[in-house]
DNA sequence: CTGAAAGCGCTTACAG
DNA sequence: CTGAAAGCGCTTACAG
């Protein structure tokens, strides 16, 4: 509703200085310019057409776009049935194509007369998600997390299952654990590993570089990991992987090096949709919604550019932790003791142990009796 | 650059009648509202902001939308890929919810303002696009083909290869041999039916409807038809599943049920990305680079409106028939002679046999050497 | 059912 | 570096 005379108005300017801060003639003073545009994005201004006001949403990468990672499928269809309720679209944009170099990044949504931006990020560009929070165009950043309280985001909290994963994989006699994540980093994968580090700690058991594998999210990826995990003399009796491809990969790279799973090596994986039931055996894993975080984010978004929320979005949705077939004991040979004054104990009999330990009878642990986890 | 003043003046009307019948003014007659469409939709018009012109193209579904099969996921990433070359943008807009039910399919784009559409249909829902084809707005149809010659199509002919992968087959000694596809068929599920129909017909096996089976593209879907062919009295010894899912389900089924592949049932899969290297043995399958289908309509799409080129769209891209391990011979109690006068031979022989007439030696069926297609 | 005219939204040459 | 004014794009009340 919000017109460039309205702009004018707000910012005590003239709204062919608007028009020209919004277009980033370089004419306009830097400081007018600012004022303009941060006046802009707070009345959730649009160019319209005729009378008509677009209702279009951006999903946009602060970095490389990976639309085809089952993460980013599933995050964009929620995104997608979000915005249904409100009948907004989601238009896929390119920053890094398409922003000019001395433009802001609100500048470049405003131009592109986008209402909101669902953004996806590393950690690497992280910053770009406070600078544009710092402009107040409408956005949401999607499974990061930020203390700046400007930002708005939704992510899953995978850290305290991951370290919950890697706890169970100690508690069954595994003491030396393997752990694999994509190679440019993002907050989720960084949660994970800081898991896997916080339950390698607290068992006194050191962390070995060596074992922490760094390659692309792929299945060609998690076959690498697997046979890198398994060329190695001092071979690991378990590994969390930090991403479904990386996941199905290694367990399909271990069928045809004849490794046995979880016989000779457990694995766990970790699941943003239903990957983990596509392999055999069903991989135990770390699960997130990643509908539902785009669901919420899109919901969220268009209740906040229609005025009908001004709460800002600060949402974590706990993960869960599955336990499948892809978890046993270690081979008996090289069992040790789990945990100090603990003698390590035969396989069927700790996982019966754990399950018991949850509150779980004997049977309660299996795909059909998940152990979710509370928040701590 | 055409603007409502250009279009009146090609449809002989004034501007308020151009503005009305793009906006479904219900007073426009009906045949001056057609007229003004027909001129707007040849000319590329598109409602422009202030002096500038909109750069999306639209994504839509004649029927639900599929975003997250595999399938789906690679032509979005490929479409965008394209449309990179000149700076467009994707819009996945809701056909079912924001068109008007008095409003045509073009005039709805237009309103949305986009320069043209990627279309995804189903069997049931062809209709459409003819329809937005005779208004000339500027489209692309993925996955199907149209004999009228307005209609711009790209699609991936995958029926001559699934013939090809079922006569295959055949010739390990397979006479029994099961089908499955989506419950709702569109045009590559159909044609991927009848070529194993043709395979059937022309070795003289009567098609079985009982194996014939229609679930959801789902991996649980999969395991259903899983389920289904093996509590079957008169089990078939293999099953050529249309859809990466439906086959991916499958395999994983059929390890819970402890069936093995290939030497108790042999399974063709068929692949638009990478998923027959999920699950192991990796899965003999017809292939299609739907990334590729994406990227060459949206490649077309935009030159078209922006005027670089002015040819029609009409391409079939050939698929391909790769061998993996999910196929052998079928069980020896189970063997029948392959043709008439033919006796079936071992295993091992029968698959060397097959290389040899392919032109390639014993080691070169499998993996590495693919047997690709050559167009008939 | 159609159009001339008024009027808002936006941008841009011109003036300062 | 900024604004008043001209002017295009579009829509809509008003007239016929």
């Amino acid at each position: 509703m919000s017109s460039v005379r309205k702009i004018a108005e707000l910012a005590g300017v003239s709204i062919t200085t608007v028009s020209r801060a919004l277009n980033n003639d370089p004419a306009v003073k830097p400081q007018t310019s600012k004022k303009v545009l941060r006046v802009a994005s707070r009345v959730g201004y649009v160019p319209s057409i005729g009378r008509r006001i677009t209702t279009n949403i951006g999903f946009a990468y602060t970095q490389e776009r990976t639309l085809t990672h089952p993460f980013d499928s599933a995050v964009m269809e929620g995104v997608v049935r979000g915005l249904d309720e409100h009948r907004f679209d989601l238009v896929i944009i390119n920053v890094q194509r398409d922003k000019r170099p001395d433009e802001s990044h609100a500048q470049f949504f405003l131009r592109k007369g986008l209402r909101g931006v669902i953004l996806r990020t590393m950690a690497a560009t992280r910053h770009v998600c406070c600078t544009i929070a710092d402009s107040e165009f409408p956005h949401v950043v999607i499974s990061e997390q930020f203390d700046a309280p400007n930002v708005n985001f939704i992510d899953g909290d995978s850290r305290h299952d991951s370290a919950r994963a890697v706890e169970y994989l100690i508690s069954l006699g595994h003491r030396r654990i393997a752990f694999a994540m994509h190679t440019i980093p993002d907050r989720d994968h960084l949660d994970r590993f800081e898991g896997y580090r916080e339950a390698l700690a607290k068992h006194q058991i050191s962390l070995d570089e060596e074992i922490v594998f760094r390659y692309p999210f792929t299945l060609a990826g998690g076959g690498t990991v697997m046979e890198m995990l398994m060329s190695r003399g001092d071979r690991p009796t378990a590994i969390f992987l930090a991403d479904p491809l990386l996941g199905v990969g290694a367990v399909k790279k271990a069928h045809e090096m004849g490794v046995r799973i979880p016989d000779e090596l457990s694995v766990i994986g970790f699941d943003d949709t239903d990957m983990r039931h596509a392999v055999h055996p069903t991989l135990t894993a770390v699960c997130q919604n990643a509908n539902q975080l785009g669901y919420e984010a899109s919901r969220w978004l268009v209740r906040a550019v229609t005025g009908a929320t001004t709460e800002p979005l600060r949402k974590t949705i706990p993960t869960f932790f599955e336990i499948n077939q892809s978890t046993a004991p270690p081979p008996t040979r090289l069992r040790r003791p789990a945990n100090r004054g603990e003698q390590a104990i035969d396989g069927t009999t700790a996982l019966e142990q754990y399950g018991k330990t949850q509150g779980l009878g004997s049977r309660g642990v299996g795909r059909d009796a998940n152990i979710r986890s509370a928040r701590p």
